[in-house]
RNA sequence: UGUCUCAUGGUGUAAUGGUAGCACUACAGUUUUUGGUACUGUCUGUCUAGGUUCGAAUCCUGGUGAGACAACCA
């Protein structure tokens, strides 16, 4: 896992900026040379990609340069917060492999907050306004026009310290006051325009304080005060943050009495195309019913892509592949597909399963007998085994794999071609059967017994090699196919619209008429597979021991679709 | 007519004053009982104008473009 032990052969990856950043710091000493981060989400949704790679650079940065990395919830907002995204978090970062040294909560330093905000208040350089929000925000000016200085702005020491007692004793209405820090209300800097420090917020219980606190610090105070307390050396966030830094480091050094401080730095987030990487959009996705939930295999959540048959590897070399910039830019949501496929091709267990069936009718080969046919689970790895497929006399094959009359570069059936079948017999295809319509409804054909798999002559050339099932003993299945949640690539350049006209309509199509080789009665949730020549499937949550339900984690590339577009 | 940050092929990312490389994508080919995989090859790039230097993607200056910031959210 880290690159320590690298052998000469083996070039060296280059660092990412932070963690040249962090060996540059070890070499000057910085912190007494410890490391530690930590991950900080706010329990109010569930975790995405993007988080995973803020984790996968937060614990991996301690893991690599033997420091420790701790989960922290930022839970200083108890309207929006719950416990079910405590949980959830929790699961899912373990899932991708890391566990935090300590679990702490923002939560936990309400005490210590608090009794520092004192400490500001009694040097002065903090007070309590009872302006109202809108009132606040007007003084606050533009970017370009300097704020005005709020008539509260110099009351004594001693009516601050009674006001703010008051704001978390119940006694204050929401909103009726705050409590400010006193910096600079022109700053160029619109968070150093004398920033909020305290609300209150008495109508809502906190998850995990319940009614105690009614005033509550804000992130700017409490993230930077919460990585001091715990000795945080690295704080690193995305690029949004980046102007909160100087107020961040303004807090550390009203209260930073040694050597050591924590330091923040920004690096880019995550961008996909055709998806969202916001928790509020993710969130109205799930509410409005337009996804299934938080799990829903299309959502770019954590759970989403676990139950889509991500697995943790995929989403790991996913991340090493993306790197950390601090360009804000968009990855092409081929790279996740390439990743996710490379993992699974070394990986998933080779099945043959037939989503759209039509009967094959092998005319010469005897109604009454089964033959076992060996199939290879995995060529990518010899030490995967083998398993047995039914072969008979009437089978499924893809509607797609015949055509009566066929354009050159066809290599499947067609009438009077030969063509393999997977791990069986050389078929030759002698008519087929249609309906009124002029539908084909059964192919028919004639099987080589010396042809079998192993047997010499299966040596034979033929030039194309179609999957199969036996009609007798496939089993019926259930398979979700997926695509893109969004028609739109690019949904930040889209703004003027609303990002749920942009869904795609065809994101999910369910197919109940698929058929899949008996070996998987006894498969096991999320288990993945390589459906043969079609893509990677897993098995979804609904599976039950009386109906499979597979999902479409990703399709095989298939050169014959850009063939036929030619 | 603010502050901060950023700019390298289609996309993402290296090169830390000295041969512009890698991955994905696209295209072509070899192998193949998966039109998969693997392997080989090809196309495509330093935003712009100056300056410093023997030498600039890299340092400096000016443009241009993009993003972030004006929540009692984090």
């Amino acid at each position: 896992m880290t690159d320590t032990n690298l052998t000469p052969e083996t070039p060296k990856r280059s660092l990412n900026f932070i963690e040249q950043m962090v060996e540059n710091d070890l070499k000057e000493g910085r912190n007494e040379g410890r490391i530690q981060t930590r991950f900080p989400p706010e329990p109010n949704g569930y975790l995405h990609i993007g988080h995973a790679k803020a984790i996968c650079l937060d614990f991996g940065i301690a893991r690599k340069y033997n420091g420790i990395c701790n989960l922290r919830f930022d839970d200083t907002n108890p309207t929006k917060e719950d416990v079910e995204y405590v949980d959830s978090i929790q699961e899912d970062i373990k899932w991708l492999g890391y566990q935090w040294a300590n679990i702490y909560y923002a939560s936990d330093y309400f005490q210590q907050l608090w009794d520092l905000a004192v400490r500001l208040i009694k040097d002065g350089k903090a007070y309590v306004d009872e302006q109202s929000a809108e009132e606040i925000a007007k003084q606050k000016g533009t970017p370009t026009i300097p704020g005005t200085a709020s008539p509260y702005r110099n009351r004594p020491v001693e009516e601050n310290l009674r006001l703010f007692e008051k704001m978390n004793s119940g006694e204050i209405e929401e909103g009726a006051m705050v409590l400010r820090a006193k910096i600079d209300m022109a700053s160029s800097n619109m968070h150093f325009r004398d920033p909020i420090m305290y609300r209150i917020v008495k109508s809502h219980p906190h998850h995990r304080t319940g009614y105690t606190w009614k005033a509550y610090p804000m992130y700017d105070y409490a993230h930077g005060q919460s990585d001091y307390f715990e000795g945080v050396t690295h704080s690193l966030c995305t690029l949004e943050f980046e102007v909160h830094r100087p107020l961040y480091n303004w807090f550390i050094d009203q209260f930073a009495n040694n050597n050591y401080r924590p330091y923040q730095t920004e690096f880019n987030r995550l961008n996909i195309t055709y998806t969202v990487m916001s928790k509020r959009k993710m969130l109205q996705l799930v509410q409005e019913g337009l996804v299934r939930g938080w799990d829903d295999p299309r959502m770019p959540t954590i759970c989403g892509l676990r139950r889509r048959g991500y697995t943790p590897t995929s989403i790991h070399n996913f991340i090493d592949k993306i790197g950390y910039t601090k360009y804000d830019g968009t990855i092409d949501m081929g790279l996740l597909e390439h990743a996710v496929r490379e993992d699974l091709n070394s990986k998933a267990i080779r099945v043959s399963a037939v989503l759209n069936p039509i009967k094959l009718i092998i005319a010469n080969y005897p109604a009454d007998t089964v033959e076992m046919m060996e199939a290879t689970n995995n060529p990518e790895d010899e030490n995967a085994g083998t398993h047995q497929i039914p072969f008979t006399k009437e089978l499924y094959i893809e509607q797609d794999d015949f055509m009566e009359e066929a354009p050159k570069k066809y290599f499947r059936l067609t009438i009077n071609g030969e063509v393999r079948l997977k791990n069986a017999y050389i078929i030759k295809c002698t008519g087929c059967k249609k309906d009124e319509k002029g539908n084909v409804i059964e192919v028919y054909a004639e099987y080589d017994p010396q042809t079998k798999s192993g047997m010499p002559e299966s040596a034979r050339k033929v030039k194309g090699t179609i999957h199969w099932v036996s009609v007798e003993h496939s089993l019926p299945a259930e398979v979700r196919l997926y695509d893109r949640l969004f028609k739109v690539e690019n949904l930040n350049e889209e703004k003027d619209s609303d990002f749920r006209d942009m869904l795609n309509p065809n994101s999910l199509i369910t197919n109940n008429q698929a058929r899949v080789e008996p070996w998987l009665k006894n498969c096991k949730h999320l288990d993945n597979f390589q459906f043969q020549r079609i893509g990677y499937f897993n098995v979804d949550l609904d599976t039950t021991p009386d109906k499979l339900v597979f999902n479409r984690t990703v399709t095989l590339k298939d050169s014959w679709v850009k063939e036929q577009q030619k």
